[in-house]
DNA sequence: CTTGACCCTACAGCTGCTGTAGAGACTAGG
DNA sequence: CCTAGTCTCTACAGCAGCTGTAGGGTCAAG
């Protein structure tokens, strides 16, 4: 093990390794300040303990889960108070997973239309191509009102 | 009707109306060269046919779909050119339903992921929340290598 | 002392837009 | 004809969440 003269801090490469997140990445996450700076060796180069692993595979892991990194510096906000209550956690946990079956929902649809979409195309020529023709032309779509509700009402009314 | 003077034009709003693509948007389909410019007023106002109401509401029928902006102009090379296979235009749809079928998987798992996290967690101190503690630790977590794959492969080796 | 792997900063670019500022064009009413 | 109000123009900055590049400096092993 390369890390032998210092039993407690790693380079930025060493926590990447440890954490899988990319080194460029952590460099970002504290450009956003998601993380602290960390301490520096006498060239400059960032020094991580032991904590700042556990805290990159805190987030990494939630990254993972699809939560937005503004949630992510909420979470770390509020699990750094211990006698805290859960309910805030708890919450947006749940309107995480509240946005995911949303998410599920819709891509279901899509994958719905497309299917017909494709079943529907049998011929050999662009002219005739029915991925084209239901592209071109909403009415022939069996799915009535995918996509951004806001701006279909608006198209709807001539 | 306020475009009374002119019957087959009108400007970029009447194409924002009539095809539910904001008008700063298509301007910006257009600075990207998805559509051709149109023809300009003596003052220099953009105005549309009824060929580029077709067109955009092609545009937005494939974005609603999901389908990327890349993906977009690649069918509209291939529409243009009516004598061709409709092959090309088939496996776009093809790989695009793909892809959506790889999203709504992934979606699942992390859904499943998030509700057996959230079901754990019937404390109300942040010391014991059991949601924190998952995301700390990916060894509590019952889906093992969710995420992006190499990454993990490349932490997995310590 | 050199080599090679690693690290540094600063900034541009990616997708698919949205928002802003400050100006000019057009239309309806008086 | 003037004015008010709506629309449109360009140019550029910003959003998330990074990634990639250029042009250097650091560090440990041989």
């Amino acid at each position: 093990m390369p890390e032998r003269n210092n039993r407690r801090a790693t380079t930025i490469g060493g926590l990447a390794r440890a954490s899988g997140v990319k080194v460029t990445t952590i460099r970002y996450y504290e450009s956003i300040g998601l993380v602290d700076p960390p301490d520096r060796s006498e060239g400059g180069q960032r020094l991580y303990d032991k904590g700042a692993i556990e805290r990159m595979n805190f987030i990494r892991h939630a990254r993972d889960l699809g939560l937005s990194l503004d949630a992510i510096r909420e979470l770390i906000a509020l699990s750094s108070n211990k006698e805290w209550s859960c309910a805030k956690i708890d919450e947006i946990a749940r309107r995480h997973a509240e946005d995911i079956r949303h998410r599920i929902k819709r891509l279901k649809a899509l994958e719905r239309e497309m299917e017909r979409m494709i079943k529907a195309c049998s011929v050999d020529k662009v002219a005739d191509c029915r991925v084209l023709a239901v592209l071109a032309d909403h009415d022939l779509c069996a799915t009535p009102n995918h996509g951004r509700s806001e701006e279909s009402k608006r198209a709807k009314r001539r």
